[in-house]
DNA sequence: ATCCGATCGTGGGTCGCACCAACGATTACT
DNA sequence: AGTAATCGTTGGTGCGACCCACGATCGGAT
């Protein structure tokens, strides 16, 4: 982007959803290059936090937390396990399913990617003040509710 | 997405990268949907905007207007001048350049899309009250701002 | 106990958006 | 005159979000 989007069409410049878009999109690449320096992407952080924080789940249940699709968990966790953060067991109570536990190595490596998190969250907001987060925090959270329910 | 979501990690839930992202992700489909019923896509919206609102340009112009890079500111251009909505010239005083202008259909067809892009302003807003609106505006340029200019 | 529908993992795709590299042609700078 | 910068274009890449179809397995109804 870097010199791009210097002055968008009059028309765009204040609609939420181009706001929206362009500062997610800022947001996206923040993030990206912060994961990037761990070799991961945006879907192995979810699935990674989603285990280390309500523990071991099947592919389907994590697709679900995540919001990610099952076909794209498989790969996913795939890469992960290649890399020995996570191990893929098949569940004795229902053989349709594999168990994806956490390893020690993905709990230490979840915890580096959460400070990667953070430092983007902050440069993300740094020009907001504490309660204008908080603000902003709220209306997105409102908004993605109102959606996501029915 | 539908039933997807439901419950995401707690770690994700209240980060403001991850709000931003899915607001943006629920925003985005409904623009894609909208923009599909004119069988169109977000990039000819942009172009088309541009076009109507600030006149003719080149096609390196417009793509730093709208924030979109110049190889794909061919392609859409070139869908837009095959629909007739675009009208593609070569530029007299500058022969590396070509002038793109909107046609009256395109300016007919912007404007469709402007009431589509306002249909789903309000869709997305709708759990918002009129002042909560402006303070996500307000935010969301705030941090568009800090972040674009340098 | 058998059948039917739902669920799971997996592999194969598609699409949109944001990018990058490189080329020939042309223009601007000096 | 020679070099640097710009323009349009082609042809890639990557990520995220989807879809469909298959075989295997499980659950509930009969």
């Amino acid at each position: 982007m870097d010199s791009a989007a210097p002055q968008s069409p009059a028309g765009l410049r204040t609609t939420p959803t181009w706001l929206l878009n362009q500062t997610a999109t800022h947001a996206s690449r923040l993030l990206s290059e912060g994961f990037a320096a761990h070799d991961l992407r945006g879907y192995h952080y979810r699935l990674l936090t989603a285990l280390a924080e309500d523990g071991p789940a099947s592919q389907a249940d994590l697709g679900r937390r995540c919001g990610i699709d099952r076909s794209d968990v498989v790969a996913a966790i795939n890469d992960l396990a290649g890399r020995g953060l996570v191990v893929r067991a098949p569940d004795p109570a229902d053989r349709r399913r594999n168990v994806i536990s956490i390893t020690d190595d993905g709990t230490a490596e979840a915890r580096r990617l959460g400070h990667t998190l953070d430092r983007v969250q902050r440069d993300l907001l740094a020009p907001l003040s504490a309660t204008e987060r908080d603000q902003l925090t709220r209306l997105l959270t409102r908004l993605l509710a109102h959606h996501s329910r029915q």
